[in-house]
Order: structure tokens, then C-alpha cells, then sequence
DNA sequence: GCTACTATCGCAATTCGTTCTCAATAAGGA
DNA sequence: TCCTTATTGAGAACGAATTGCGATAGTAGC
């Protein structure tokens, strides 16, 4: 299986664009985070490493991320986008917690047959599927 | 059943909030919107019946209906979320073409089941959840 | 390598959705 | 009816995301 930023070179230069050290950086950085992210958080780890990269060069990047298929929105929260790499991580799905925000991955197969199920029904052709089920945690459901 | 009015009134009083005008004009716009909306839309229904509703108002109500459970969020695109009456309404999820943007509501029983088995996995008390399955619809698949 | 072309960069300014501020208004209990 | 205070509208403020622009640096061709 080709690394990341294999997949991403490939990417830039199947689509003509340039292969830079700051693009490079970015997609490093996203793969060294194994969780959900934001911009912000993205550009924070970029300065501790003493990367001088802009936000505007990590919003221009992050396109390219989600076309190249290596990562993907994850959830809308606290005004703005999260994301999370697919790129050699499995498909799954998200538990959230309501009330402390606490978020649980979890992997079923059952959704496959969903998505194969409606793709026939209307005719699509389908490519994936985002699910979220929240509720309240272990620790939150206790004084309710 | 009572009506989305009702409801609504009903929780404005248990909070000790005040009925207004505004905010029951809110109510009924949203409920004779029988799609997807945004507070945009939202906005300019208002202003098209002549009502002088502003955004900030509308902004405030969000939250109250979201609360009295009478909407949900339904999605975040075009970099703004997008809202759907619950009430009286079966539960459903989205079908969504990546190319032109169509939506389709279906329902699929297996994901209760699926709600359950996680809350269960996890010691969850599971509220709800959110799927949305994408893809290419019958129209623009043809030309991949 | 060197050069020329131009994509990409950082910075600052801008856009856009949402929230906040505050004076005026009006809901609703006394 | 009066009084308290939640709610309103208008616009300022805010924060995320995008864009314009001059400077920089990939990369294709010599």
C-alpha cells in the first residue's frame, strides 16, 4: 500500500499542480494526527515545529486533501469544520455524546447493505456514507 | 397529535420564556416550509409575507426549536447548516449527489438497529442518529 | 545547470455567517 | 394598570474561510 504523501504526489501530479515543501508539510502533519482535527489545531502543530506555513496555504490544501480521497469532513462543531484522514484507516462511524461532546468510533458492517440497498432503490451510484448516533455517555446518562 | 404551535408554546412556557409574535411567526414559517431550510431562506419567507423579523431573531429561535425538538440540524454545506422539521414528521436520512446536489429522504429500519447495538456496545443511552448516504445520482452517473 | 514562465506562497484585506450590544419595546405577573 | 425584565431590531463585532497581490520558487525547455 502506497504511503500518504505518495497517494498525494501522485495526486498533484496527475492534476498538473506543483509539488511544494508546504504542501508536503500539511499532509505530513494531518497523517501524524490520529484523531479528528481542525485548521486551527492544524496550524498550531505546523508552528511547534517551527513551520512557518500560513493558514491561507493550509485552506488552500485542504481542498486537494479532500479531492485526493485522503481525508474527509468529519462533523460541524464549535463553528467550523472538523476532519479526519481515510486514507488507510477503515471506514466508521461516529458516537457522540450530547452533553460532553465525548466522540466514539465504531465500525458495522450492517450500514454496507444500507448503502447497496438505497445506491438500487434510486438508482445511485454510491461512494459512501457518513452516519453519526449520539445520545448520552456512560458517564453523562447517570444524572439524568 | 398537537399541533407544532402547541408544542412549541408549551415549551416557551416551561422555560419561563415569553410567547411573541416574532417568535410563533418563526414557528409557523418553518413548519409551512416542507424541505430543507436555511436561516437565509428562513429570512427571506419572512420578508416576502411582509413580516419585519430580523435575522438576529431568527438566529435566537434556532436554538428554542432545536431544544422542543420540533427541528434538527440536518446538514452543513455551502458553509452554513441547513435545518429540518422533525415533527410529525417519520424519522428519515439523506441521500445526497456529490455532482448536483439532489437530496432524497428514505427510511431504512436496520439503523435502529444499529443505534441499538452501539448504545448497547458502548453504555450509551442513544438518542438518535444522523445517516447520510452519497454518491452519484441516475442523471449524473451516466457521463463517469 | 540556466532561464523563463507561472503556480504557489505569505500577508493583509475581504467576505460571509453568526453572535453580541444596547436602547426601545412589550409580555405578563402583581 | 403598573412595573419588571425578557425580547426585539439595527448595526457593530467576531471568527472562519476566501481572495488579491506582490514576492518567491517549482519545473519544463534549452
Amino acid at each position: 500500500m502506497k504511503s500518504e504523501i505518495e497517494v498525494f504526489r501522485e495526486f498533484i501530479r496527475n492534476k498538473g499542480l506543483r509539488k511544494t515543501p508546504e504542501r508536503e508539510q500539511v499532509v505530513r502533519t494531518v497523517f501524524a494526527i490520529h484523531d479528528h482535527f481542525d485548521v486551527d489545531e492544524l496550524y498550531v502543530l505546523l508552528r511547534r515545529q517551527n513551520e512557518k506555513i500560513s493558514k491561507a496555504t493550509i485552506y488552500r490544501t485542504i481542498p486537494l486533501l479532500l479531492e485526493s480521497g485522503l481525508i474527509q469532513e468529519a462533523y460541524f462543531e464549535d463553528g467550523h469544520l472538523h476532519y479526519e484522514h481515510i486514507y488507510g484507516h477503515e471506514h466508521h462511524c461516529h458516537l457522540r455524546c450530547l452533553e460532553c461532546g465525548k466522540v466514539i468510533e465504531f465500525t458495522e458492517e450492517i450500514v454496507k447493505e444500507v448503502e447497496e440497498k438505497v445506491g438500487e432503490r434510486y438508482d445511485f451510484l454510491v461512494t459512501g456514507h457518513k452516519l453519526e448516533v449520539y445520545g448520552h455517555c456512560d458517564k453523562c446518562k447517570v444524572h439524568k
